[in-house]
DNA sequence: TTCGTTTTTTGATTTATATCAAAGGAAACC
DNA sequence: GGTTTCCTTTGATATAAATCAAAAAACGAA
């Protein structure tokens, strides 16, 4: 999905206005393991992913690679705790495929929000969104068994579920590799 | 604290601006086990706390009673999906205390959105922060310990967990009643 | 204060999933 | 095209937490 589109789908801008809030955007065309943001460092970019799938991921305590989330076709990704709240991330951010990504600074992001006020709606509404998918991953988690989360998942990111490998998604649902394959293996 | 605190911890709005958006809000004064929302039904109030405890909570698909989210003093309280994407709300909303309340309809907090730019910055900074809250729940509950998620409920709510009932709790963490009260005999 | 209800604790047993270990497949790179 | 590296599967065992059961403690209303 294309980020006019996107927009469009969210707020009614004027034509106009929506003219220069895409030119604030910068198209890119980047490779399978580009790394967007990093642990440690403050994210400064809100990414539109075009076409491509990326994850956000971690190390825990054990030195484990841990998948946060997956970002795929027509939604924004960046480091959100960090875009949004200006600290360090904890997670790092990178593309599990050739990619077309629009991007946008915070500071070029913060003059459309004070240039237009249905900007300041957009990212209202983005937010709630943002929210829902949260709290849907939430209460799967919180009370599903392994193979209930994975049909979330499944039915979470129908056209991702088997672009990505399974360690991922294993990590993602917070059950183990192996059980994972052990679930596949049963249908 | 009081709402009007609260606003302005947020956005700076002006004098003016802040006497009429709080004269939006209706306090009131509601005794323990009132419900605010209920499972079902689309929740178009949003409230917030000055002094109380509260919690959302759903019957999962055996009928356990399962606590979604605490809220206490000085926060916004709804059904937020309900309320926020205008659908039916999963869960049900019930103070835990008698309670100060001041609340708003979603009609009337959207005219606030029209007639005042800040208000939308105010609506977009209050979803950036329930965002944060989530994903802070759902890190403790994807990759940690029952004892981990009972350490990371008291830091969330220092000075609630030991008002509200354990069961509450328990179910909060997704862990059973029984593992808790043994967490909590071994201090 | 007492009786009934709700909440918490304690014990014995079961179960889902993790962990450890290793082999089999698939993909990527020179 | 062959070799190295990564990814997935399969098996055996261990473990944290659930479940089942019941007693003890705390709370609330008459």
């Amino acid at each position: 999905m294309k980020l006019r589109d996107h927009l469009l789908s969210v707020v009614a801008f004027p034509e106009e206005d929506l003219d220069q809030i895409l030119s604030s955007f910068k198209e890119n065309l980047l490779k399978k393991n580009t790394t967007l943001a990093k642990a440690g460092v403050v994210c400064n970019t809100l990414y539109f992913m075009e076409k491509g799938v990326a994850r956000s991921y971690y190390y825990n305590a054990e030195g484990k690679d841990i998948t946060a989330w997956f970002f795929n076709e027509g939604n924004f990704l960046t480091s959100m705790e960090s875009f949004f709240q200006q600290k360090q991330s904890t997670y790092h951010l990178e593309l599990l495929e050739d990619s077309i990504i629009h991007s946008i600074s915070r500071e070029d992001l913060e003059r459309l929000f004070q240039k237009f006020p249905l900007m300041e709606r957009f990212g209202r509404k983005l937010m709630i969104k943002l929210m829902g998918d949260i709290m849907g991953k939430l209460n799967a988690i919180q009370f599903q068994t392994a193979k209930e989360r994975y049909l979330f998942m499944i039915n979470e990111y129908p056209n991702l579920y088997h672009r990505v490998p399974l360690g991922h998604i294993a990590s993602y649902l917070g059950i183990t590799q192996e059980t994972l394959s052990r679930i596949r293996a049963k249908d």
